[in-house]
DNA sequence: ATTGACATTTGCCATTTGGCTAATTATAAT
DNA sequence: ATTATAATTAGCCAAATGGCAAATGTCAAT
């Protein structure tokens, strides 16, 4: 008659694996790689990411910095924490609003300054092409 | 001959189980209080202030609200988290070469997070691209 | 097609975590 | 002192976590 957890805790589990993923291809890391930079096992990130398994606090911590993250993001997405707690007024709860992925601003920032003009040039020309796509669909 | 994670990680768990155990009774409430309170149960509550279990990050969250932590408080305490957080990502130079455009990171800035991925992805294939060209003509 | 070098996945296992129940230990109240 | 009652601890177990080794998949070069 004590029964003190039931239920699911409202943690947000869902697309980290595909997420840390993501991440790690667009480095590009392999598994192997992955592992030695944070000191675990390739076998343990591949279930990770294929959400066979959930992180534990500490492997989120490991993986952290070789994949560009801020030490609490990974935190935040894996529902550790909640989102943003020095935030005042912005806090978008889907992390996608205003902020440049910490990863992405580091690789780009060590290309020069055409080729970043050059992406994102790139960028709205495709932005253009699935905008026109998606108008000719009706 | 893989053996990736040899040794304790310099994980600072001294004396957190203590300080939980101090906070608690200064609140006061009793270990059977504080389970219902964070839907856990004494028992492992006990072990935890006793240094016989390591609560994980998911404990720990669930035990900040009751014990008056910030949400982060308790994590830097357990070694999760580096001290003083705070800096959210981005804008931090410390690391890389170049300066990421201003007005790049702007318009970047407000493309979803997978958006930004894609194309530092596109970057690196245009690039790898480049290479084996430059290469094929000598 | 075959080999060889990597990368990823799977099988299996040891360790940890955390809950429930029961036992023990404090704390009052007669 | 002796119960009654509450609080803590200990015994046990199921589930989860994460590592290693072996199997499988992939891909380029022969």
């Amino acid at each position: 008659m004590a029964n003190y957890n039931i239920g699911m805790d409202n943690v947000n589990r869902t697309g980290l694996g595909e997420l840390i993923r993501q991440q790690r291809v667009a480095i590009p890391l392999t598994l192997q790689e992955l592992a030695g930079l944070s000191g675990t096992s390739p076998s343990h990130l591949g279930r990770v990411e294929r959400s066979e398994r959930f992180p534990s606090a500490r492997i989120l911590r490991k993986l952290a910095k070789p994949l560009g993250f801020g030490e609490n993001e990974l935190f935040t997405l894996a529902g550790y924490l909640s989102p943003q707690p020095s935030a005042t007024s912005e806090a978008q709860p889907s992390y996608g609003g205003g902020q440049l992925d910490p990863y992405v601003s580091r690789v780009l920032a060590q290309e020069p300054v055409e080729t970043q003009r050059a992406v994102i040039g790139i960028l709205s020309i495709l932005k253009s092409i699935a905008k026109s796509t998606a108008q000719e669909r009706h």
